[in-house]
DNA sequence: CCTGTGTTCAACCATTTGGTTGAAACACAC
DNA sequence: GTGTGTTTCAACCAAATGGTTGAACACAGG
């Protein structure tokens, strides 16, 4: 699908069944078979979920005689928290800008829409 | 499309069409041919990426006049951010308990991976 | 009323996804 | 060698996704 690494993350950890394997992952590395045991689904269906995380680099795998451990990669979640932090803090920064606006807004403004102005609509919409 | 949030929200966030929606909204409101404007999509398709951010309760959307203004929701990073970073730190204290395994483990020891029983009501043979 | 603007709905299409079964490949033990 | 356990490959399927076009809806302003 998409071809960046932080589309293939969020996509990766879109499925349940991903989230629950990268937390089980933190517990202890692991091979297909262990984290399939608790699912409803064959073996292959989960090595194919392997392959999604492998792919984003959420996990990856070593060799160990016929087995084949799965360890995580927590350093992609740095990436994710990079990109959401980043627009946190901008959506933050930006109400508190807002707040000044509406500070500084006579009541008995027009109230024609301000149009292509940064600044919400506000016709006592949500909070 | 899993049912939960955390699901539909880190699915909505894994197209870069979306992530680059999300992170103009953090700048000001946009009305849905505003946000499909930079794209080399039809508007339809704009519509379709916001209710798919909207399921996921990424942004709302108000109604003024015909204009049904895009405004992003930010808790949601919230959402996000306490399941990555839980998970990361649980990932980070297991790597320093490894450290320690490692550190006392003698050299001829049985190869078997020291397990600590993750969930999974487990007959195997772990530790 | 009619027209224009903004948005969504409906039908359709191609591709991807998540699952299945069955066979194959791999690494070891005997 | 033969077998046994672990993982993957291949083919297939149903459903979801992301896109299209065309029609419909909602409202503002002649």
């Amino acid at each position: 699908m998409a071809a960046d690494q932080l589309s293939r993350v969020f996509s990766a950890l879109a499925d349940p069944i991903r989230r629950d394997m990268v937390s089980r992952l933190t517990v202890a590395d692991a091979t297909v078979n262990e984290l399939a045991e608790p699912y409803d689904v064959t073996v292959q269906a989960v090595s194919k979920h392997l392959k999604v995380l492998e792919d984003a680099g959420v996990v990856s795998r070593t060799r160990q005689a016929q087995r084949r451990p799965v360890h995580l990669e927590a350093e992609v979640f740095d990436l994710m928290t990079k990109w959401i932090e980043r627009y946190r803090r901008q959506a933050e920064e930006r109400y508190r800008r807002l707040d000044d606006v509406l500070r500084s807004m006579p009541e008995d403004m027009d109230p024609t829409p301000p149009r292509e102005e940064p600044r919400a609509p506000e016709t006592g919409a949500q909070t």
